[in-house]
DNA sequence: CCGGAAGTTCCATGATATGGAACCCCTGTT
DNA sequence: AACAGGGGTTCCATATCATGGAACTTCCGG
């Protein structure tokens, strides 16, 4: 097959042998190799060669069935250093550093099943709003945090009504989806009096290198503090906060 | 012909490519390119073409000073499907099936930060013994669950004096590794008034496919109920569900 | 402005991946 | 029991494809 396309040269084996862990990474069901072999356009032998490799530096492995799936090497990865603490732990130093200049209650969170998972909290230091959030689930419609979600594409608009919180909950998925084209627009989220009366918070999202929205941190306390003339300037401290902590980027290469 | 070591031929280019990506998987610091071509005994050309392989097909990306880390396949991969959530719910049906056949209730943990860290719990029908588990810490070394992870190398010997709990606690580290010694043998571990008076607890491991093990399941209750002659007979009975739970695969129309 | 280290591209070369065919399982069918 | 058939691995001649040295480019630090 020839591909239009620069082809980039001198990597054949090591492309199929990519492409063929990918879709196996990616699969819902673990696929066998003669399902591989024709999703790829390969030879049988070729494929079995290329995943005989891949089985042996651990990176894939088989079932009982033979079907193959991630290998223990990526499981362990994914054990040790891909999951909720390795985030919780590189996006500290951002709810810290948001807490000590606002004084307010800073937190990160993911996507849950159909809520918000909040995973870790940094308190102000006023007395008034230390709950803490951790663990509990917050609704993805009215939370600032959730709205990121939603909006960046991280987690799917919940299915059924739109929970009733406050008089200021928006309960119309017509107007949540104006909403959500606003939140990205700016770049941030925000609920006013929507999830709690005298509640107050901000939201942003945390990207992956290649853009991908994984998460979002929060700013939140009471109106009497957070006034709504303070809302843009504090969206913009939350994104200049996370772009600070970035100490990645994508290299600008040929599309 | 006996070729065990290396000698499979046809996969150069892809062994290496699978080498270095799982030295990057597995570095502390992100590797440079340089660092990997010394590491293993490739031309920075070749290295090259490798790594810019594997970056294209996202298994791995270049932080601004162009070091190497784990790319955005794999990232998602770990939060998706590697993690804790997974895992609970691949043994959900386990801790269920054990609890209905039992009564009792059964937790899944996983090794935490020198403690054990219950990550599921399915609770059984009586009403003595229903506390909720999950989120909370338990000592290793006094913890049928912590007697397996110690046992079968998914966690590491707790450093410092190991605290009394009741008069039965094992509090010298010589007996533990005789104990561990003994779970090992039998394939299974429990607590009789160790962790607390009154509580009995039996843990046997959860393997990966590979055999590590990573993490395990209990099944706990009053010592009224679960005898000292039952132990083993329950030890066998967890295993078994745990063997019972193997990978299941359905056809799907292709295409 | 230079020296040097890191990285990428180029290219002739032959080592290395390729895929068809043969072969070896299993499992279900007659 | 013999057979058909699908899935997987091994073998091997072939030429495609990966290889590494050298040349070239940045990017620093001095």
């Amino acid at each position: 097959m020839d591909k239009s396309a620069q082809a980039i040269t001198g990597t054949q084996a090591v492309n199929r042998a990519n492409a063929l862990l990918v879709h196996i990474l990616e699969a819902e069901r673990s696929p066998i190799l003669t399902e591989l072999a024709i999703a790829h356009g390969l030879a049988k032998s070729t494929t079995s060669r290329l995943l005989g490799a891949l089985e042996r530096s651990g990176l894939v492995q088989r079932d009982r069935e033979g079907a193959f799936q991630p290998g223990s090497v990526l499981t362990k990865f994914a054990r040790t250093r891909g999951g909720e603490a390795d985030l919780a732990a590189r996006f500290r130093p951002v709810l810290q550093r948001i807490s000590n200049s606002t004084g307010e209650t800073a937190n990160l969170a993911i996507a849950g099943h159909g809520a918000v998972d909040l995973i870790d909290q940094v308190d102000g230091h006023y007395l008034l709003g230390a709950k803490n959030w951790v663990g509990t689930n917050v609704p993805l419609h009215c939370s600032a945090l959730g709205k990121v979600l939603l909006a960046f594409g991280a987690a799917t608009m919940p299915k059924g009504r739109l929970a009733r919180r406050t008089s200021a909950t928006i309960t119309s998925k017509i107007q949540l989806e104006d909403e959500l084209t606003r939140v990205k627009s700016k770049g941030f989220a925000s609920i006013y009096d929507e999830l709690e009366e005298g509640l107050v918070a901000i939201a942003v999202p945390v990207r992956e290198i290649d853009g991908t929205v994984i998460g979002a941190i929060s700013l939140s306390g009471p109106s009497t503090r957070i006034t709504r003339e303070r809302i843009d300037k504090l969206g913009a401290l939350l994104i200049a906060e996370i772009e600070a902590e970035k100490p990645i980027r994508k290299k600008e290469g040929a599309a």
